[in-house]
DNA sequence: CCTCAGGTACCGACCGGTCGGTATGCTCAT
DNA sequence: ATGAGCATACCGACCGGTCGGTACCTGAGG
């Protein structure tokens, strides 16, 4: 039947993803990814020049899919309770759905050559910011406590997440909408602001 | 299997520690931590049996440490808040003056052989474990809100202890103890019992 | 219709180098 | 002299990457 193009890149990329999350990044050998893609060395060689650029296409897949959906919500422009929601709902959910990238990510990250790394922290310096500014901007109108610096806020938040693979278990109770939601309003209770008649 | 902790074992140790946080376990030769530790392979295999054993020591410390604390704490009957805050406060500090350790233990732990990593699961399930019962008991006292399961709480705030060495910088304008209460801060607000007509 | 050139996708035996681990022996302190 | 504490030389397994080759598709020329 008609193969479609990037079937098997596909293949070795899903193999390599489950291998790295299972075993990690260095004790996974080549051959062991292309026999559990069922394909020889040759093909994993033609689409890919190296090892490291397997590791590499599994970050930029992640990376882009959050980038894309954070900049979907900030663009919608609610105001910063339902927007912070939404991003912590939209993170859990992809993160869950992609725990084996995430863990492979979290921990071999720093496997990244020098120019890698630069754009990697580029990306991710990018996300932090445009998080963090909207929880500045609302608690600069009010809308959110300045208890805690917007910065430390977004650490907590983010640091959460990219902890989720070590805990998640697709099989466990609670669907990634619902663990989503519970962060979130977690999060979201610590940037309250306190009302005048309740006491500290 | 270490021995008897000597000079020599601890410069080994130390090598290892700072070696595998810069470039990972698997990507860090013996020869260079015994040259980073101005000793030979011989000196090393005399005091451990494998490079696995290396690693585990490293764990064996942190965790040791890290119980000691939270037993302590634990015992000395504080009210909740007051605990859960000693708690945090004192994670983030021995987190942050074991970065290295840390760092390590969160990327490899999962290379532990399965007698390994069967008595790690336990010495975290036990941590998991006292921290949650702080949390449950101050909820059914109605000191804390039981908005977010206690559950979810621990794994939020042990999340960002485990996330700190990926952000956290010795040289930066925060002290350990100072990110501490801001976490713990962070936490007990989520945890503070609520008011009536609060909206998210 | 057939042929052949050229390109893409893949195969798999092989190589150079590396790395964890070991065998052996020396040197002190007891 | 005996064992703890190390040094040095060395080994065998393994691993990432290569490279010459194969199979199949496409399309132009005959």
């Amino acid at each position: 039947m008609a193969r479609r193009t990037g079937a098997t890149s596909e293949r070795i990329v899903g193999a390599a993803v489950r291998l790295f999350a299972a075993k990690g990044f260095d004790a996974t050998t080549v051959q062991e990814v292309v026999d559990a893609a069922s394909v020889t060395k040759g093909a994993l060689y033609h689409y890919f020049g190296s090892k490291d650029d397997l590791l590499f296409e599994i970050y930029r897949s992640l990376i882009g899919r959050q980038m894309a959906d954070l900049d979907r919500i900030v663009a919608a422009g609610h105001d910063a309770a339902t927007t912070v929601r939404h991003i912590l709902v939209s993170l859990v959910e992809t993160t869950a759905e992609s725990v084996d990238e995430t863990a492979v990510f979290v921990r071999e990250m720093h496997r990244l050559d020098a120019d890698r790394m630069a754009s990697f922290r580029a990306e991710r310096r990018r996300y932090h910011e445009t998080f963090r500014a909207v929880v500045e901007q609302a608690q600069e109108a009010g809308e959110f406590s300045s208890a805690v610096p917007a910065d430390t806020a977004v650490l907590i938040a983010l640091g959460v997440v990219n902890q989720l693979p070590t805990w998640y278990r697709p099989d466990g109770p609670k669907s990634p909408s619902r663990l989503g939601e519970e962060i979130a309003d977690f999060i979201l209770a610590g940037l309250r602001p306190e009302r005048p008649d309740v006491r500290a």
